[in-house]
DNA sequence: CGTGGCGTTGACGTTCATCAACAGAGGTGG
DNA sequence: CCACCTCTGTTGATGAACGTCAACGCCACG
């Protein structure tokens, strides 16, 4: 195949990031500080690994430390009584894995690795110390937590009201504009480690089901796969095909008066900083 | 029917609740002193009213202040390109139309009224004051607002992976045991003024198997529906169909360690006003 | 007295699930 | 280094669950 050849190629020059992921993706929410890009910096620092397919977190557990995932991908899964699995999302590098479960006694649903992953734990501490000291980075982070939300409402209607065809292309727009958002493409080509028994399970479909639709989208020219490298061939059809709109990421950052309104709380807060002596 | 008679009795007696149900539903997580409830009060008091089968907020908009619902039934949906509509929440007393999207350019999805409301409008300062300024009620608000996400994950779960009896079974389970913590339900009786057709929008079905599915219910003794009050006969029955597991709706509270985290902060908050002469 | 929304029921069609079998890739132990 | 095995992808045959279309009754409302 000379177009598998030629997206590897494409794939092979996609430039390393060179700030890290959650960066990157805050940076949609509103411009970040020197100051504040460096404490995300220290966030990340910290290294933990997983290797693929084990449960980094379990249904049942108390939620203890945060998670950011550094590299690999991840998802929110439950197993049904009867054996069977539903995936709820997908962590790609830039996630926190519950930002905000702690809160909750006990996890409803598991957190499993999908490929070996790097991530940072975050302790409740240093998470609700940023939360009271900086409000930019803070809304930043709760920006992010909006737009999973959305991306939660935007399944619910995919599954309710999308045939298989649709649920694939949508699904497989989305992880585009994702990993765009952290800099892990190159046009419409990014890495996808996932099964098609995966992307059943996210879908509400069976592997076979997938298997046919996916096979359906390479003869037709929407897409092609080679080494788990996706491309994207014709996007707008894709797009099309699954009433795709992507609003529903909000990349397009805060409206000036929202960001105007934290950056006055960023001012008070250098404030007292300085009369706190720090 | 005598049933039908019999649940119209037993609802009339539900007494009125005594709080508001905003302040009912925090109370499922921690309990809060005379002076929270006393300001969720305040909160509540404002009143603007819809009537019924209008938008209180449309799809584009940009989302400027909060509204606490106090009375009657709202949800969050979004139509497709084809004229389908996808609900994705139902909001019922105690619930807010949006904590948080305040931070988003725009809105991804509209909300509109079931049967006509009461809502008291919050204003982004008020709100972002009592973040402020109260550990534990904003603690609880944003334990709501982890609840609500738990929400919108069971119902992936549902509309992945449930037939129509399940995700049928599985919704009514849990609008009762919704009303049930802001204490709108005798037993297992409460009023749901929805019509077939907005369950199957909720539920990605048609409104004819609905029909059909209720049908059955009703037929197997499962349930009763009259003027609009429905009885969960053998609820135990409906969780089972459904593999219904109410843990999601985290209804038994903080654990006690972060309890004493925002009682800790609580305390320092004082200690601050009292120094700040307020 | 019409009219429109909602619930209800029947006949029929389509999408997707289920069951089954096999091929290729990659990993592991002998 | 090869035999073996498991996981994933692939394809075909069959069936069930649910959608679509159509019609009618009921009730509230103007």
């Amino acid at each position: 195949m000379a177009r598998a050849a030629e997206h590897r190629a494409l794939y092979s020059s996609v430039p390393l990031p060179t700030a890290n992921p959650l960066t990157r993706k805050l940076l949609h929410f509103a411009p970040l500080s020197g100051a504040d890009k460096l404490l995300l910096d220290e966030l990340a620092d910290p290294e933990e690994r997983f290797p693929a397919n084990v449960d980094i977190v379990a249904e049942g557990m108390v939620p203890r430390s945060v998670f950011l995932l550094k590299e690999g991908m991840a998802m929110r899964y439950r197993n049904m009584p009867d054996g069977r699995r539903q995936i709820m999302t997908f962590l790609i590098p830039g996630d926190l894995c519950d930002m905000h479960v702690f809160l909750l006694k006990e996890m409803d649903h598991s957190i499993g690795t999908i490929t070996p992953v790097r991530v940072a734990p975050i302790s409740r501490e240093s998470l609700m110390g940023l939360f009271g000291s900086r409000p930019r980075i803070s809304a930043a982070l709760w920006w992010s937590s909006m737009q999973e939300e959305a991306m939660l409402r935007e399944r619910i209607v995919s599954l309710g009201r999308r045939d298989a065809r649709g649920r694939i292309a949508y699904m497989l727009c989305e992880l585009l504009w994702r990993h765009t958002a952290v800099g892990l493409t190159d046009g419409e080509v990014f890495r996808l480690p996932l099964t098609q028994t995966e992307l059943a399970d996210t879908l509400g479909l069976t592997p076979v089901h997938v298997n046919r639709v996916l096979k359906d989208f390479r003869q037709q020219g929407l897409i092609a796969i080679n080494q788990r490298i996706l491309s994207l061939l014709k996007v707008e059809a894709l797009q099309a095909l699954a009433g795709f709109n992507k609003g529903y990421l909000h990349l397009g950052g805060a409206s000036a008066e929202v960001r105007r309104y934290f950056d006055s709380l960023e001012d008070a807060q250098r404030g007292n900083d300085r009369s706190a002596g720090t």
